[in-house]
DNA sequence: ATATCATGGTTATATTATAACCTTAGAGGG
DNA sequence: CCCTCTAAGGTTATAATATAACCATGATAT
């Protein structure tokens, strides 16, 4: 039966992804996937960690980064250094360099799918410098934020 | 007398920007500055803390995130991410857009100036979204390590 | 002088993240 | 089916990073 809801959907393509990829998806990985999918913002370990306690879904933070940790490594989820949270990644789960616009007023997080820009990828090639994981994130201000205020 | 080395040089010539600007140059503050300037990598907030502890510069942590909170707003040094630590600034106190390329294996920073990559500020403007801050971060393997590894 | 404000001291605590060790549960070979 | 091996997760404790709240001091201005 269809679930009629984007983030499920999402989160079910990620899982057939990972079974495709010969990697296990558990219970808790599914869940915290699913958190982030369905989450309006990126989300603290913490939050997530509260959320499923209280559904009894996990046991304690080490559970929460683990998989935080795992999400991250198969590209189906992002860690936003400026906020310290994590997001669902609404690209493909293939590797991509993203960048990401931030709002500080409500708080969301538009992922931009560019090609790591080349100025950077020209001075690290002249430098010998080879690039391994890129963070872009750009804090600001929203369209509807900047048209309406709190 | 003159100081013949280069940090405190550097150190020097941001105190007069300072002052040039009005704003109030502590004892406190230059002592950061100075460490952070005589690093020869980013300092985490508790290095910075105990080494200014150690010499009786220093009282809680507090002031020194309130320092760094200081370098940072003017254009002195720079947070990194990726590292939850700090730097230096080597390009002028004026406001700019630096990258930063990241040796996992020194640990060196190499700060760039560059300008904000066409593509982030275009899907900016498209999409309505205004930038006021930029985190560029690249993490990876300097030439002097690819070529001399441990 | 006295009011004002920026700076920093002090204490306590919040938030984010990991170390270390043990238990469980699957996968795969025999 | 049983055994072995390994990935995953549970558990406890603690490390590392950062801030809140409040007070004392010292510069600045009128
Ligand atoms: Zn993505
Ligand atoms: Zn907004
Ligand atoms: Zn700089
Ligand atoms: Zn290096």
């Amino acid at each position: 039966m269809p679930t009629h809801c984007k983030a499920c959907e999402n989160t079910d393509s990620a899982t057939k992804t990972l079974t495709d990829r010969g990697v296990r998806l558990t219970v808790l990985r599914r869940d915290v996937l699913q958190e982030l999918h369905h989450a309006k913002q990126p989300l603290g370990a913490y939050d997530l960690f509260d959320n499923l306690k209280s559904a009894g879904k996990a046991s304690a933070p080490p559970a929460v980064y683990r998989v935080l940790d795992f999400l991250v490594e198969q590209g189906l989820a992002h860690k936003l250094r400026s906020l310290s949270a994590y997001a669902a990644c609404c690209l493909g789960p293939h590797a991509h360099q993203a960048i990401f616009l931030i709002c500080r007023s409500c708080g969301t997080v538009n992922e931009c799918d560019i090609a790591a820009p080349k100025s950077l990828t020209d001075t690290a090639k002249s430098t010998g410098f080879r690039i391994e994981d890129i963070t872009i994130e750009a804090m600001g201000t929203c369209r509807s934020c900047t048209e309406a205020p709190n």
